[in-house]
DNA sequence: ATGAAAGCGCTAACAG
DNA sequence: CTGTTAGCGCTTTCAT
């Protein structure tokens, strides 16, 4: 009865690429084949299990892009890295990456994918909207403000589905997830003073709104307890950081004795410019980093640094932007760094 | 005239969101707009200038999906990371999340978006099938082949646009980018025995085909010359390998005099343990890394290690992806690694 | 140089 | 439970 069914005379059945062609092939219609196959409305058993059958041994896939247009849903989101300072710096960024990496991760458990996007708005003055009206992403999840904060601004207003990471500014409109650096400064700060620290610097540019918030933080603590703090600019990738630092150190010299980097990245290098001085730490400078990369344990001595939960940012990135896609327009959420005391203080 | 063209008597217009809503309010048909707005066949110029303009004052962008549908192409690049062995350790892994940034570089150059998606092969069996019939992308690039040789290689024949990043196997059938990884094996090991060591380990995981070419490298030149070598297995995630490396330096104590660590992560994970032990680098130990990631010039000493050129294999792979494309049966690339030697050996 | 018309491959009412 | 029908928004002949 089930002998003859799928043995059509032509032995050449020409590749089945479409519901339809698979419709043919089953005796039934598309419309029955499209229902089997999202395992959605009722459909007969055996008529499923037929479909499947067939599907399976043809390899055949429903094109996405055509179900996605019918559908109106896209099931992809869109993850922006705007490179506005240090170019290279924040694409190879440790920090970035890892969120990027785990932000993969909550995607994939939630049934979407990721459209990743590396932009230079200096060169790109409309990447969010080209973004955003591409009609290739249901949402947005910006990493990084960098020096785009007030386009992020402008857009929020008229578009729902975003969320990016970074600082949180008060009465901002866009909905932000990222650690509270301010108070990262501050816990960086008063570390380094409690461990008797006496002049302190910040390494670090502070350009970029986190770690400007990161200086501020510091400086409050510092102005507080009477304890001087000074900026010492630098860029952010290994390769120019580790020069800056050096010619930092000559002019600074005995002064300073408690050092707050900018990431854990400014402190290894700081860290080896010390050494190469024979500069003892913490006995005659004190160093605390920030982001608690995997690295800030394998220092010597490790780092004392501010970690940020990268995991926990990447989860809060998410369940926002999934929340916004449903309509509803959430506040932003600013996670606890927390001071992570190892050797260097 | 052209007073009353747009001032239709409803002030709300209600966002023009499709080529037939612009070509609408132009006065032309769809078929024209999607002719300007493609800078394609020949339109009258004033005609474009008016589309252009309004879809400018609208915010207008055409629905890719619908482009996308209807011109048979993506214009996505699908880009896979297999999580084979240890599934945390690969996607924060430095090493490819450094790759995956001059990918999404060299991809967004030549016009391309990047779709992520990270993959655990032991949950999912028929993940490269899945990616490559959605229909979603054009092409893939599969960054490591983890344990994954045999399925790569089932799905190579049937599916030109395919790339990955890994190593060359004799007479394999997918193309990969890569470096030579046996050479570099060699190269470690012919520096470590040139600077004294009489005794070899490999410190790493040989599982992966990678790191197995690494260490039949090694193992060739160590034969050659006489000295010995093992191999002391090591997870690849920094929090696991210190405490292991720990206890392999337990037991192998002052046997072994020169190590060639898999990657520069395990690499400065040891360094460490050794400072941990009193041990002296190089002159009790020697110790060579691969990659050379920034950190490696950031240790104390500096690290010698065997370069992977990055930059250079993200653009092989891109433009070997772009000839396969246009129906090319590319060769595989491989690339020569270099020898970085800083003060650890 | 432009309009009309026919789909790309799929889904979702709406009838049966 | 299944077939039929009407598009999703865009591109591309084919005429004009």
């Amino acid at each position: 009865m089930s002998e003859s069914e799928t043995q059509s005379p032509d032995k050449t059945p020409g590749r089945i690429r479409t519901i339809t062609d698979l419709a043919k092939v089953a005796g039934v219609s598309p419309g029955t084949v499209s229902r089997a196959l999202s395992g959605n409305s009722l459909v007969n058993a055996k008529t499923r299990e037929k479909i499947e059958l067939i599907a399976r041994e043809h390899g055949f896939r429903p094109n996405q892009m055509a179900s996605r247009l019918r559908r109106q849903k896209t099931g992809v989101i869109g993850v922006a890295i705007p490179l506005g300072h240090d170019v290279r710096q924040q694409i190879s960024d440790t920090f970035f990456m890892t969120l990027l990496g785990y932000l993969a991760d909550e995607l994939t458990e939630k049934g979407y994918d990721l459209m990743l996007r590396r932009v230079i708005p200096a060169q790109d003055e409309d990447w969010l909207d080209r973004f955003i009206g591409s009609g290739m992403v249901d949402g947005v999840i910006v990493i990084g403000q960098s020096d785009q904060f007030d386009r992020i601004e402008d857009v929020a207003d008229g578009y729902l589905p975003m969320v990016v990471w970074g600082n949180h500014q008060e009465g901002q409109r866009h909905c932000v997830v990222g650690s509270d650096n301010r108070l990262g400064g501050k816990l960086a700060a008063e570390k380094l003073i409690a461990s008797g620290a006496t002049s302190l610097a910040f390494l670090g540019d502070t350009q970029p709104i986190e770690f400007a918030a990161r200086f501020a933080g510091a400086r409050e603590v510092a102005e507080k307890m009477g304890v001087p703090i000074r900026a010492l600019p630098t860029h952010l990738s290994p390769d120019r950081t580790s020069k800056e630092i050096a010619d930092h150190l000559i002019r600074i010299d005995a002064n300073v004795d408690g050092i707050f980097a900018a990431t854990d990245t400014v402190a290894v290098a700081c860290l080896k410019e010390l050494r190469n001085r024979d500069v003892e730490v913490p006995e005659q400078v004190k160093i605390v980093g920030f982001d608690d990369l995997p690295i800030a344990n394998q220092t010597v001595p490790p780092l004392t640094t501010v970690r940020q939960d990268i995991a926990a940012g990447a989860k809060g990135l998410v369940d926002l932007l999934l929340r916004r896609l449903t309509g509803d327009d959430t506040e932003s959420l600013v996670l606890p760094p927390h001071l992570i005391v190892r050797e260097t203080t």
